[in-house]
DNA sequence: TGGATGACACTACAGCTGTAGTTTCGCGAT
DNA sequence: ATCGCGAAACTACAGCTGTAGTGTCATCCA
């Protein structure tokens, strides 16, 4: 926090989350850290340097928000599940709402730029790894489930980011989900779910 | 095709999905279909009225895309839709990679961009139409279920875009979600599945 | 025919951006 | 105290971008 690099590449995601690739410059992110301007290339020399400290901090900054709610919640039924991931989903799209876009933005950028595809490889998934843990609480062994909860959170926060519905009730929706997915198990033993990565 | 105006949105697309909203520019427009420094500036004459036109544009090939899809197959097995949305979901992180990355900055952009999040909303969900027409097609009739799917499909394709995985392998994924689906409607009836927006 | 009209091609320019380079400042070691 | 040195602040500049404005040419109607 007063460390002035995270102090820029804070300043640097709340510029990409909330204006977009296009307004990332050195210039913007001085000023939305009300620093002297080249300040930011001073630490980030060219722009796929900034680029590749902020795939760093995001991940940092979500691996703390979950280890965080991990330390004061355990779900043992899906229902309690479905609050948990509600709620995180809820902050995604509200109050964390520009660190989420930011990350979704670097998502999309992966997509076309090999060095920052690297970077998300090494530090993506690392929430996944809470995911996997609360799924075993509430009784899925099936390694798929991760991978489909992981999706369909990933598709629900991007919608509600992309044109949010005010009426966003993620705990009631990601309940029915993973009821079915318990009940699922339940039925057919998970033979016939997604296979491992 | 023969249209100026459409080739060099399709031109449009290729830049924003290969190189993403920073390349997005008249002059990269102009280079991308072959014609003359100044074209793009003259059919567009700012870039907001730019990415209004791409949005549409897009829309409208996915639509006729998922019209193509669904005048040939009409499945009735959760198998059999796991297949045609397997197929659908590769071509998406495959063949048309480049416009389903344009699709996604476009949903990105929609988080901080007034104006696009409008045309978005209005022209997006007609592909939501068909996943409903198949879902229904397979004995699923609960309206959450088109949610659940749309936004796992969502998910699971960033994910291929962002980090892609040799081994992608959609269809198998698809399959274990959709038979949790309809196994969960066949044990206990629907009523806890995710609400109606 | 001829001239008006609109699509297309080209030019101009001010402002912004990435990057390199130089100067100033803070401060601990000597 | 002062010297050295890394961090911070500032300056410079070439290239790109959005936008406005002007020129050119084919086409179609009177």
């Amino acid at each position: 926090m007063s460390n002035r690099r995270e102090v820029l590449l804070d300043a640097a995601v709340r510029v990409l989350g909330g204006r977009g690739m296009r307004a990332l410059t050195h210039r913007a992110v001085d000023a939305e850290a009300a620093v002297p301007v080249g300040s930011t290339a001073n630490y980030f020399p060219n722009r796929e340097s900034l680029l590749g400290a902020i795939v760093e901090r995001i991940s940092a900054r979500e691996r703390a928000n979950f280890e965080e709610i991990a330390r004061t919640v355990s779900p043992t039924t899906p229902a309690e599940l479905a609050r948990v991931l509600g709620a995180a989903a809820r902050d995604a799209a509200g109050v964390h709402r520009e660190l989420t876009l930011a990350r979704y933005a670097i998502l999309v950028e992966a997509g076309h730029n090999a060095a920052i595809r690297r970077r998300v490889a090494e530090n993506g998934s690392r929430v996944d790894a809470w995911f996997a843990v609360w799924l075993r609480l509430i009784g899925s062994h099936d390694p798929g489930h991760l991978h489909l909860v992981a999706n369909y959170l990933t598709g629900l926060i991007l919608h509600q980011l992309a044109v949010p519905d005010p009426a966003f009730d993620p705990t009631a929706m990601i309940a029915g989900f993973l009821e079915s997915l318990v009940a699922a198990v339940g039925t057919h033993e998970s033979e016939t779910a997604g296979r491992t990565i």
